[in-house]
RNA sequence: CGCGGGGUGGAGCAGUGGUAGCUCGUUGGGCUCAUAACCCAAAGGUCGUAGGUUCGAGUCCUGCCCCCGCAACCA
């Protein structure tokens, strides 16, 4: 583990090109995969960081359909979001590539050659359900029909959500195309597999016994799955988007994406560095990362170091896949289809200048060891009672303070007290800490230590209480009070730089810092006596409650629309005979008289003038969304001989009628124009 | 019984056998240089649940409940 590698190749995740990039994704994966870059360089490691669009498969190819344009216009407006927003936040990728690339293409096309070449793979046909109207196979996500065991009629072709049991597409009864509805066929289709069963024992032995130290997720996923015994699978696919398979005959077939996107890792790194590249993918002092999610560790500890170990040629397995559990949104999971989703772009749009409290509070709150919840309210408070309060906050006491006693200019330290020198201590405690921490892949402890050092700079000042000093005349000891601020201040703008780049660059500038190393952290000299440092602007402003209000209503009116989409009609009820219609007395009346029903939220009490000259009394819960007045004067529908019941002490003698909308309002029936009271509907 | 991860003070999280911690919030006090920020102190937990092993269990074992992920290409 502390063996001495020369370079370190971190790879991320690569995002699919099927929408933008979201706070999940970033939490897992790129925001973690940044600090640990950002950490490396600062330490003077040779390190590259490679990131790059998903662009191949079959979602594409039916969001493209369904918009009417071709795939390649799909990936080229995400690509365009997803690259362009991960530069606002700041991501330090040394190459933010794409797989459709023309590089990526043929690395792609020569890795499966090879495998191809050296009996790396296994032929195998089987019929396959295909599309004839769109002229494609189906995928068994993509068939529906009845399901053969409870005759749930909306199965899947992979699994029955009625009842459970998992299925075979060509189980289904009734089996219809998802993408066009048309009636599927079987077909024969022939297909490679790449034997993962091949490689399992020296995998075994590779991650159980080489790699203990893995997190626990990442670890117990492997073992099981390796416990579970490997079966090849298929590396290629009947699609026209994606990688051609590069074989005589193979027309019409493509790379399937999971094999295709990780060569992309290898392919990017070629992009960026054309002569070098090999050494950093196949040298023994060459130490790779794949930060990934945790949908994605058996790709990544299972697949891909399979087709390493078959390509050979002395291509390295990843060291460390330090995968991130999922982070939530208010709650709910994040869904790209359903828009619950906070989205980079829109962020940067919202937020402008606010990068850091977003890669702070991603951070803080990051999903290392299990699902985490991201709220606003959190957020908010992350950044007006962390960031503003305690860092931004000492940053600035600190710059006042030098401004206002020595006019800006650094003071020399004089002779060191008891507290002088716990201080700096501690500081040299944190760094450690931070260090190890970061190294190990916790860098929610490793945020906190970076924090500690505007914590310990709070603490330290208030226990010298500079002002009092200055007061009483002592400013010998209020320079090196302040000296010492303002070295802490500096190891601030270090320690923050991996998590918080932004107003790291800020505070570094404004101290004079030019070249900040991660050896000068911690250090009582990193800012020479003398020097004058300029005024600082804030560093991180408050959030009012009307910005989070902003975010909270779009999610509320996000949730709203999916209600509205997700609706259904209710399916209608068994036919019954007229008779059963005619034992059925609906009526006119006009209301009266209606209010609210003492200690109930849902009721309003009616007085109805159904034409008998006796008023009606009819409770309805309708009061949610009906206010008392809006009623009185208008006529309604109801149910004139339903048995009296009694509701809440009242005696309900009816029902008035009433629609119930998508979103769960509530319409009244009325007639379309004044009708007599008590007049018959039939 | 498919497999993996998780369920710890009001909120979010650490903690794998030996007096239950951290950040935020809450309450009380202090300070006034500062973005009404900062500092100190206190209150608050039968560690999902029921059993078991042990001198001792949040930590090990067994059953059950709940949440998430994988197999269904969604970090």
């Amino acid at each position: 583990m502390k063996k001495d590698y020369k370079r370190t190749l971190i790879t991320t995740a690569l995002p699919y090109t099927n929408g933008p990039v979201h706070i999940g994704h970033l939490a897992g994966v790129y925001v973690p995969a940044d600090i640990y870059a950002r950490y490396l360089r600062l330490a003077g490691r040779d390190v590259v960081l490679i990131g790059g669009s998903d662009e191949h498969g079959v979602p594409i190819t039916l969001k493209a359909r369904a918009e009417g344009v071709t795939p390649q216009d799909i990936v080229d407006r995400y690509h365009k979001i997803i690259k362009d927003s991960f530069e606002g936040l700041g991501i330090s990728f040394d190459i933010y590539s794409r797989t459709t690339s023309d590089i990526h293409g043929a690395t792609a096309s020569e890795f499966f050659r090879r495998l191809y070449d050296n009996d790396q793979f296994i032929e195998q046909s089987s019929e396959q359900l295909y599309d004839p109207e769109a002229k494609q196979f189906l995928a068994d996500r993509y068939v529906t029909g009845e399901c053969p065991h409870c005759h749930n009629p909306k199965a899947y072709g992979d699994q029955c959500e009625a009842c459970g049991t998992s299925l075979n597409a060509t189980d289904l009864i009734n089996p219809k195309s998802t993408i066009s509805g048309a009636t599927p066929e079987l077909r024969p289709t022939r297909h490679w597999y790449l034997p993962l069963d091949r490689w399992e024992p020296r995998l075994r032995e590779w991650i159980l016994e080489g790699h203990k130290e893995w997190k626990t997720n990442v670890y117990g996923q492997c073992k099981s799955w390796l416990d579970m015994g490997l079966q090849p699978r298929a590396v290629s696919r009947d699609l026209s988007w994606g990688v051609p398979v590069p074989v005589e005959g193979a027309e019409g077939k493509v790379l399937y994406v999971w094999f295709d996107a990780p060569i992309g890792y290898i392919s990017n790194t070629k992009e960026l560095l054309p002569d070098t590249w090999e050494q950093w993918w196949k040298s023994d002092d060459t130490r790779i990362i794949n930060f990934i999610g945790k949908d994605n560790i058996v790709f990544h500890c299972i697949v891909f170091p399979a087709m390493l170990m078959a390509y050979g040629d002395n291509f390295q397995l990843p060291d460390n896949v330090p995968a991130n559990e999922f982070l939530n949104l208010e709650g709910d999971k994040i869904s790209t289809s359903r828009n619950w989703a906070v989205w980079l772009h829109e962020y940067l749009n919202d937020f402008p200048g606010k990068q850091d409290t977003l890669r702070y509070v991603l951070t803080a709150n990051a999903p290392e060891t299990k699902d985490n919840d991201f709220t606003w309210a959190d957020f908010q408070a992350r950044n007006n009672n962390e960031l503003a309060a305690i860092l931004g906050n000492f940053v600035n006491r600190v710059f006042v303070l030098t401004g206002n006693y020595f006019g800006g200019d650094v003071p020399a330290a004089g002779a060191l007290t008891d507290l002088d020198r716990e201080t700096l201590d501690e500081m040299v405690r944190l760094k450690v800490s931070l260090t190890e921490n970061i190294e190990t892949f916790h860098f929610r402890e490793a945020l906190k230590d970076a924090m500690g050092y505007a914590r310990l700079g709070n603490k330290y000042l208030q226990e010298c209480e500079p002002w009092k000093l200055w007061k009483a005349g002592d400013s010998e000891r209020v320079a090196t009070v302040l000296n010492i601020c303002l070295q802490i201040c500096a190891s601030i703008a270090i320690a923050t730089e991996p998590f918080m780049p932004f107003s790291s660059a800020k505070l570094a500038a404004a101290l004079g810092i030019k070249d900040m190393t991660w050896n000068d952290l911690a250090s009582a000299d990193i800012i020479p006596a003398g020097r004058h440092i300029e005024k600082l602007e804030i560093l991180f402003e408050k959030i009012d409650d009307e910005a989070i209000k902003a975010q909270t209503d779009r999610l509320e009116e996000i949730k709203r629309l999916n209600a509205v989409n997700a609706w259904q009609p209710a399916p209608v009820k068994p036919t019954i005979e007229m008779e059963a219609f005619e034992k059925l007395d609906l009526r006119v009346g006009t209301v009266l008289e209606c209010e609210r029903v003492k200690k109930a939220n849902k009721l309003l009490v009616f007085k109805i003038d159904d034409g008998t000259g006796k008023p009606r009394t009819i409770v309805s819960g309708i009061a949610e969304h009906y206010r008392p007045e809006q009623l009185v004067g208008k006529q309604v529908i109801f149910i004139a001989n339903l048995a009296p019941a009694k509701i809440r002490g009242i005696e309900s003698q009816g029902m008035i009628l009433s629609a119930l909308n998508a979103d769960g309002s509530l319409i009244v029936s009325a007639p379309s124009a004044k009708a007599t009271p008590g007049a018959q509907v039939l």
